[in-house]
RNA sequence: GCGGGUGUGGCGGAAUUGGCAGACGCACUAGACUUAGGAUCUAGCGCCGUGAGGCUUGCAGGUUCAACUCCUGUCACCCGCACCA
């Protein structure tokens, strides 16, 4: 058949013009809302990889749909960002533009592949009906307290020219493009994340994520609880440090504080080698976070002189030190150091001729003992440590704990590695943030009946080496009125960053065409939440905990209806190279998904996609597989020639029918697309084998195998006169029909299989036994021996023990 | 270093609660039909062995009538995080 081109049109054309696939909000069906990430639109076009994801979640669609749900399965654009923007500048051209053109493709490349999307909720994160609402939403962080603008030091990307989160900048390199992170200090607008870290642990409770996803999330949030104690410098004043590790309090040999923290700032007048602490101080700032991790594993530092802490527990004496393996902007940027118990401490102490003492029976201060890392948790008892010695590490953890609480000198905290999140980008090609400067009422929001906020058009988008966005150099449109006093003020040029958008577009899709609201308070509670969530692993640690902080804001101000408004997240493996490598241009391994549809038809390359492997899996491309996926279509398109007059399955083949129905119903739910796969195949086995089979048999093959190959389906279907299956319903099973009447089970001697006899489902242990006694080659190998036992599982294997 | 994952034929990969390891497909071999075959059909296809039979799920043990599956130890590879106190 090489008119498969046609069928796939004809019936995209069928799907388009019937909205066959319209989500309602007003429906009384069960809502099932299934999501795959939206894409960017580079130019590149639609990857293979994309294809794979969004047929795995349109076969669900639409299985749910035939069952059904009223599901919404909707498509959108995460069109912000720096690709169109760097195509933008080298072109001179608006970036829209290039968005538009970009959109055009995917959504041409979508359609072609038959993905039952509601189109009708289409939008782009770029639409200023939309960002109208991420503007929107940001002032609501900024009115609620949650939305700050501070100077810290940020990650700055020399190359992109914008500050990076921490989340871009992992590693210490720019996520974008590679180039090494350093440090500058800047003025942002910040949103509260770190104070959502609990409750962004326990939602997790409330989702039904992957537990690789969960685990993803679990790490990033990095909580570490512990006491916070408050030391006493000599001669006045205080400091405060974190430690897990209380019980070694009095193996306490030197302090160790953060050289571009606030409290050498505090001390810098006391201190006596005020030159060489600066000096220090300096060395530090110039290091990116490359060279403060990777490659400077070293420990620098410095004594400062002239101050002295006391341990609070003994009242000892104890030197201070700086050293840049102590952040400044994690716990309280001082650390107490144990050099007999902690590798870092231990590593300090000698570089630096710091003295160790014990306090751990079994800790051995030498460098093997940290290899074992065991100290903890195995009954390791205290010593040198006054009326806690002979306590086992758990007990002098919780009494050290207590006694320090009661003076009121510590106490027990919680620290998370998850900072707030940076949410000012230097470029131009983002959501507008509606904030205004004004001289006399510092920053002022925006009246929301302003918004949007529109991207101006100008002829540059490049930025700028001072870190300023390409929006700085449009005057007409940073120059406005204050909106509470009236004065001259200036707008905020910064941009939101890529994230901003996507963090609510699930909550956008359910009421996409609301202009009163981002979303109703009803549409949301009809569709509740997001069912089924689908993306890459390497947006597990950013997006998802972007979009879930953002929606437990939205929740805590009363905007949504849950506090998690996804609920189960998968995650695809990705589609590598025929060579096994990443795809990528440089190894000329790429597939082009346009080529394999005009090529062999869509309905191929979807079932090639589910087929390959285990979905969560990485699988390389093979283009001969990928003709095996053809010449089952084929062999299903043959197998009309068999097709009889009939409104009843063929007898035979009903067990085989029934078994196929859950089985391939199951699988689509399993992520077991490419098991579901081979059972469709099975069952067209069976078909083949038949002299002929009846339409009804035909019809049932055609709507298990729609949800994944729907042209071809729909055609054959219609041409022994049903009704499309997109319209009709998903078959019932019928238990008991999938066990098999008769069937050849197993027989074992001593565990090794002599023989396989036929049975009947319903025969007796006895007959069984008998059955499997009689066989030549189990008397054979049974022969001169004792029979000790003889062991049948119904129905599945006989195993006669002898000796 | 910490955390997670994966090891099954030439290849992609199957295997509810332990119950015939290798489903399904690819590649390959032989044959049929053919002017032709990248079509279709038939047969074969884990390894060793002519055979009976033996061996086989990274490796070594263990539990069991029975282990890819459970337990202990171990090796290799991959992916996150990483001076977070």
């Amino acid at each position: 058949m090489n008119n498969t081109i046609e069928i796939d049109k004809k019936w995209q054309k069928y799907w388009d013009e019937n909205k066959t696939f319209k989500a309602y909000n007003d429906s009384k069906k069960d809502p099932f809302y299934v999501l795959v990430e939206f894409p960017y639109p580079s130019g590149a076009g639609l990857h293979v990889g994309h294809v794979r994801s969004y047929t795995a979640h349109d076969a669900i669609a639409r299985m749910k749909r035939l069952q059904g749900y009223n599901v919404l399965f909707p498509m959108g654009w995460d069109a912000f960002g720096a690709p169109a923007e760097e195509y933008a500048i080298k072109n001179h051209i608006h970036p829209k533009e290039a968005v538009k053109k970009n959109i055009e493709t995917f959504k041409g490349q979508m359609k072609s592949l038959g993905f039952s999307f509601d189109w009708d909720r289409e939008f782009s994160t770029t639409d200023p009906e939309y960002y109208k609402w991420t503007q929107w939403q940001f002032l609501q962080f900024y009115k609620n307290g949650m939305a700050y603008k501070d100077t810290i030091p940020v990650n700055w990307c020399p190359k992109c020219k914008t500050v990076l989160s921490n989340e871009d900048a992992a590693g210490g390199v720019c996520e974008r493009c590679g180039t090494e992170v350093v440090q500058k200090e800047k003025s942002q607008w910040m949103l509260r994340m770190a104070s959502y870290a609990e409750d962004l642990l326990k939602g997790l409770d409330d989702t039904d994520f992957a537990d690789r996803v969960k685990l993803g999330q679990i790490n990033w949030i990095g909580k570490s609880s512990g006491v916070e104690m408050d030391v006493e410098i000599k001669g006045g004043g205080k400091f405060s440090i974190f430690t897990t590790c209380i019980e070694t309090v009095f193996g306490i040999t030197f302090f160790v504080i953060a050289p571009d923290g606030k409290l050498i700032k505090e001390l810098m007048p006391r201190v006596k080698n005020k030159k060489e602490v600066e000096a220090y101080i300096n060395e530090t700032k110039k290091k990116s976070a490359m060279d403060r991790t990777e490659l400077n594993k070293g420990k620098t530092g410095v004594l400062v002189e002239g101050i002295k802490a006391i341990n609070p527990i003994n009242h000892k004496e104890v030197p201070i030190f700086l050293g840049d393996f102590v952040l400044g902007d994690y716990g309280t940027g001082a650390v107490m150091a144990v050099p007999a118990h902690d590798q870092r401490d231990y590593e300090y102490a000698k570089v630096h001729n710091i003295p160790m003492i014990e306090v751990i029976e079994g800790g051995n201060i030498n460098e093997k003992a940290f290899e074992k890392h065991d100290y903890l948790g195995n009954g390791c008892k205290l010593i040198n440590s006054e009326e806690f010695s002979g306590l086992t590490v758990e007990e002098a953890k919780e009494a050290i704990t207590k006694m320090l609480e009661d003076k009121k000198i510590a106490r027990r905290v919680n620290n998370y590695k998850m900072r707030d999140w940076i949410f000012s980008r230097q470029r131009f090609w983002g959501e507008p943030i509606p904030m205004i400067y004004c001289e006399k009422c510092g920053w002022v929001p925006m009246n929301e009946e302003d918004l949007p906020l529109l991207l101006p058009d100008v002829a540059e988008y490049e930025p700028t080496d001072n870190g300023e966005s390409p929006l700085a150099k449009i005057s007409e449109w940073i120059n406005t009125k204050c909106p509470q006093c009236g004065r001259d003020a200036k707008r905020e040029t910064d941009t939101m960053p890529n994230w901003a958008g996507s963090s609510w577009y699930f909550l956008r899709f359910m009421d996409a065409r609301n202009d009163k609201e981002f979303a109703s308070m009803d549409a949301m509670k009809y569709w509740r939440k997001v069912d089924w969530y689908n993306g890459g692993m390497e947006h597990t640690a950013r997006h998802l905990l972007y979009a879930r902080f953002w929606v437990q804001f939205l929740y805590n101000i009363g905007l949504v209806p849950n506090k998690e408004m996804i609920y189960k997240r998968v995650s695809h493996g990705m589609v590598l190279g025929s060579d096994n490598q990443k795809m990528s241009k440089s190894k000329g391994n790429v597939i082009n998904p346009d080529d394999i549809v005009n090529e062999f038809g869509a309905d191929t390359l979807r079932v090639y996609e589910m087929f390959m492997g285990d979905y969560t899996q990485d699988a390389p491309w093979s283009t001969d597989s990928l003709r095996g996926c053809r010449r089952f279509l084929d062999k299903v398109i043959r197998l009309k020639d068999k097709v009889i007059d009939g409104k009843n399955f063929t007898k035979e083949l009903e067990p085989v029918i029934n078994k196929s129905i859950l089985k391939v119903q199951r699988d689509l739910l399993n992520l077991g697309f490419n098991t579901a796969v081979s059972q469709l195949m099975i069952l067209t086995n069976a078909m083949d084998e038949k002299e002929h089979i009846t339409k009804e048999d035909y019809h049932l093959l055609l709507t298990l195998l729609n949800p994944i190959a729907p042209h071809i389906t729909e055609e054959l279907n219609e041409s022994i006169g049903y009704s499309p299956i997109c319209e009709s319903t998903w078959p019932e099973y019928d238990e008991k029909k999938t066990i098999e009447q008769e069937k050849d089970i197993a027989v074992q001697v001593n565990g090794k299989v002599r023989a396989t006899i036929k049975i009947n489902i319903n025969d007796e242990e006895s007959v069984l036994k008998e059955k499997a006694l009689n066989e030549e080659n189990v008397k054979k190998h049974i022969e001169g021996k004792e029979v000790v036992k003889i062991i049948v599982i119904q129905g599945k294997i006989v195993n006669i023990v002898v000796k």
